[in-house]
DNA sequence: TGCTCACATTCCCATATGGGCATATAGATA
DNA sequence: TATCTATATGCCCATATGGGAATGTGAGCA
């Protein structure tokens, strides 16, 4: 029951539901993310931080990067976020990010060719 | 987007899960669900309202009491509620509110009769 | 009219939350 | 080894939240 309240109260901020519409496409690094969102950089770490201390995220080191990724455990919860991605028509926020984030592997691609 | 996000707040706490559960399965006035639940009364009632302001409940008289009832408009919202009423054997709280819900209709005949 | 009962509202408190900001850490690189 | 750079963490603040307790309100009844 904890479990299941814990997942609404991390569905229950705009931040994060940003983040999670994001990872649903695709993984992304803490400068990806902060680079599409245009929100801090401490901010996306400590939600992302919150969301992986809940099961729905995972992580994995890549050379400097650290990647985040969905982990679609439980299926009510995959079920609402798909819905969500779904209807991405109806949350202009969480429809620009996703237009952003196309361009989001040209960033670091860009970065690694600057060096 | 807000909406949104407000929706998963309400979700978001144990006591008014409780309380959108007994509703799902029928109507109850405040009493019964302060009997059924064992919450404070002004704890009930003030998570109907937030519930009521944010139209997932709508409320009717019905001489002394006042009945509550789901006000399911929002497809998502519907959905997700149905996931957990049917899984109920996951959520022993639910699963005990529901079985003592089954005798709150005697609870407010016995009252009637007791006049 | 005054009382009773069901329900609503208010106030207070402890706690949680999210963001801004500064700083710490750790892996990569020179 | 020293330095970047990506990420994480800690601190502070304003605000929101939930519960307890007391009180207010309004409909039905004596």
């Amino acid at each position: 029951m904890e479990k299941l309240t814990n997942y609404f109260k991390l569905l229950s901020d705009e931040t994060r539901l940003r983040m999670m519409a994001l990872l649903y496409h695709n993984e992304f690094c803490v400068c990806q993310i902060t680079g599409i969102t245009g929100l801090a950089q401490p901010n996306v770490s400590k939600h992302l931080a919150r969301l992986r201390d809940m099961g729905l995220v995972k992580d994995q080191r890549k050379e400097q990067y650290i990647f985040y990724s969905l982990n679609l455990e439980d299926e009510l919860f995959e079920n609402i976020l798909s819905a969500i991605v779904n209807n991405v028509e109806s949350f202009p926020v969480l429809k620009l990010d996703l237009e952003k984030s196309k361009a989001a592997a040209i960033y670091i691609e860009l970065k690694e060719a600057n060096k």
